[in-house]
DNA sequence: GTCTATAGTCGGATAGAC
DNA sequence: GTCTATCCGACTATAGAC
């Protein structure tokens, strides 16, 4: 194999899906031109036909650049709640790791530096391409399973696996308003910007929330 | 006054209107011609031109109909929700109005019949244009207004100002992830439509969990 | 008010030099 | 692999007929 080649390859690739992702982010597929993209990344448009085969090619290979990222700053944290939700472990149990899971995802959605990443995906859910194949089973059924079977050991099984995952969406939902009503949260609170203070006040409230609900659920479920 | 004239131009006005919002809504605002919407509300591009001075005067004046029609859908719910949480009430009333507010909230946001209204208000939230405003002070801070007052109300005016405002975007984010990560649901759930049993069992869910935040929200304030 | 015609710009794809 | 040059289609805006 040649990884001289390789790397000059992944290098010219990574640039143009890292420029793509934030311009695609800004208004979608057909408001950004090949040409802007490429310019960005500091070369010709003719290299995005070249490595991606053309724009389609391009808007693909981002969206399995953001599943693999995602899933990057995603797993510690799965794995940390895989661990301590694991079977045999009592309700609170759960309910901790369910706390800790959405705390940590809260402190990844809010940051600025995966907005770009945010909209993108956004843009996918609301008019889904291929492309949100792979977003979601790249990165959200994982994070939604595990969420799920957390829950239903709070619940003590007492929930049937369509609630379950409405559930489970609802929770997140509360984290992801913060990250898709973005606009809405500063207008809300006068904040200029969301700094560590400002992710902290927002963890602090999702988590107050999650744990009304999930004593609610373990209480109900001990009835 | 004329009111031929002006029905007849309310009538290509709002032809034009809605087939402009079911298009920005599908791509944003660069991906539709104006060519495209013109055709489909059966007139020539030029009379957008006309009617608005351009695109940028039709994507504003959608704006300014969504935040017209949203608030007739929503001003019902947020009368009976003010009259039933008005200064006096106790914090068991406050606590059924959010419920009835949000419950009824999600009833109409589940509809498939508002999802072009929704994709055109998250675009704006994601990246927002002048129109963003538009919606902001037409529909959304009117409610978020009233439904900090009646968390106050039901946690006994033991919270700040900015803390009220964050729990109430998480609690209408759990109402939002079922419109905007619409995609994910239906992956989730393997629904194939969502009809009034599918937003029966999501609203079951979504007043479980804001009931049993605002309990705990009504428990740590009579502490 | 509604139409046609046109100007001027920019889009993505592709061929071919090097 | 990266570049330039070019094709052709689609876009917005505008002028002017009726």
């Amino acid at each position: 194999m040649n990884y001289t080649v390789l790397m000059r390859e992944r290098s010219a690739e990574s640039r143009l899906i890292e420029v793509a992702i934030e311009q695609f982010g800004q208004g979608g597929m057909s408001a950004v031109g090949t040409r802007a993209i490429a310019q960005a990344a500091g070369m010709q448009m003719s290299a995005i036909t070249y490595h991606f085969g053309g724009k389609e090619g391009l808007y693909l290979a981002c969206a399995r650049h953001i599943a693999k990222l995602m899933n990057k700053r995603i797993a510690p944290l799965v794995k940390l709640a895989e661990s301590r939700g694991a079977e045999g472990v009592g309700a609170a149990s759960a309910r901790m790791a369910i706390l800790d899971l959405l705390g940590g995802l809260v402190t990844v959605m809010m940051r600025d530096e995966i907005a770009p990443y945010a909209r993108f995906v956004v843009r996918e859910q609301m008019n889904p391409t291929p492309a949100f194949e792979v977003l979601y089973e790249g990165v959200m059924q994982r994070l939604l399973v595990l969420l799920g079977d957390l829950i239903q050991r709070v619940a003590g099984g007492a929930l049937g696996a369509e609630e379950i995952r409405i559930r489970s969406i609802a929770l997140v939902g509360q984290v992801l308003a913060f990250r898709f009503c973005r606009a809405t949260l500063m207008y809300a609170t006068g904040w200029e910007s969301v700094g560590i203070g400002e992710i902290e006040v927002v963890r602090t409230a999702v988590l107050a929330h999650t744990d009304a609900v999930l004593i609610a659920l373990e209480r109900g479920a001990s009835r």
